[in-house]
DNA sequence: GGTTTCATGTAACTAGTTACATGATTTA
DNA sequence: TAAATCATGTAACTAGTTACATGAAACC
């Protein structure tokens, strides 16, 4: 239930609303976690009523009430206790992994393309990463506390992604070898 | 829906029952997915009521009956389909990456400690996988056929662990930074 | 004599996704 | 005037986990 953590962990930064909170989720990769806002509404409602947070109504000209949520006293405590427990390591899912295995079934250059795609995705993500380290991190060496935890998250961001671009890369190589070596039966030249 | 899919890419390699398909998935990387026992047998089930596998029941000496399934021509057809389909990015998701984020609430020594064993779990799987392509892909050049595509998930796997590994090592370091920085501040020798 | 392996299942739960709904305000 | 932003919600669904249940065989 790394979601409940993950909202307790915003709420833990500053206070703020079910919007805002999947503002931030999808904004950045600080968090390191993703969720539909009916997720975040959800458990919210979860979190309040377990008394981990509580909440404010602000009214608004124009808009609906906005429910401003705060980290209460029993969630700090909560969260505390989580943050010294062991994290086990997940379990390996792979979309891509699962579809390259069976690779063959489909048409080579079809899945180089899509492979390239992918491959693209997630170098526009890194390059989005390091963009951040750039501009909120431009001397990682003088950080400490939170911002340099915010900092190592977002490397982790960054090694991801660099993982995910040169394993796309690893693959294609292979593929286009074979492409290649295939060109060369039909096709001989000499 | 990758489920699915990984049993389909399973019993496309060969017939198999739901027990052999779980301890595939939990034994090999291979097919970068896991699942219980449990969430295999209901797949199954509702991959025969789609015509995508069929089964026999094969009668035991001692042991229930066991069903060996069997991917249909309808089955194969619609994994071609899925395997030349797009792949998006899977949106970012780590425990480890939200707790980081809020270690300063913790205990640090506590929380270098987890984190020195979840970096050793994440080191023994990369041995495992190491292992497995010493053994079974010793010239990874000679690969082709479903033979390369499976060393090709085997590098994605091992890239992984690294990765995790090389993060938690980056953690570490400056974190002990951190801890020494704050001993200095603590008891000062000059 | 206790654990692991083989082999399947039901039931209840938690987590996550997708579709639908409302409605004012700001920006292009 | 169309789209994006702010702000919340219900409902129905799919996916994944945990607990409980059975029972023989093989291994230590």
């Amino acid at each position: 239930m790394a979601l409940e953590h993950a909202i307790l962990v915003s709420l833990s930064e500053r206070p703020g609303t079910g919007y805002e909170i999947g503002q931030q989720f999808s904004r950045s990769i600080g968090y390191f976690w993703s969720a539909t806002h009916q997720q975040i509404y959800r458990t919210l409602k979860k979190l309040h009523s377990d008394g981990l947070v509580s909440f404010e109504s602000v009214a608004q000209d124009g808009r609906p009430d906005k429910k401003v949520y705060t980290l209460s006293q029993a969630g700090r405590d909560m969260l505390a206790e989580w943050v010294n427990s062991p994290t086990p390591l997940p379990p390996l899912r792979s979309d891509l992994g699962v579809k390259l295995r069976a690779a063959d079934l489909g048409d080579l250059p079809t899945v180089m393309a899509e492979l390239r795609a992918h491959r693209d995705e997630a170098a526009a993500m890194l390059e989005v990463y390091r963009g951040w380290v750039e501009q909120y991190y431009p001397d990682p060496d003088a950080l400490s506390g939170r911002k340099l935890n915010q900092y190592l998250v977002l490397r982790g961001g960054v090694r991801m992604s660099e993982q995910t671009v040169d394993w796309c890369d690893e693959v294609l190589d292979r593929f286009q070898r074979e492409l290649e070596r295939s060109a060369a039966v039909a096709a001989p030249q000499h």
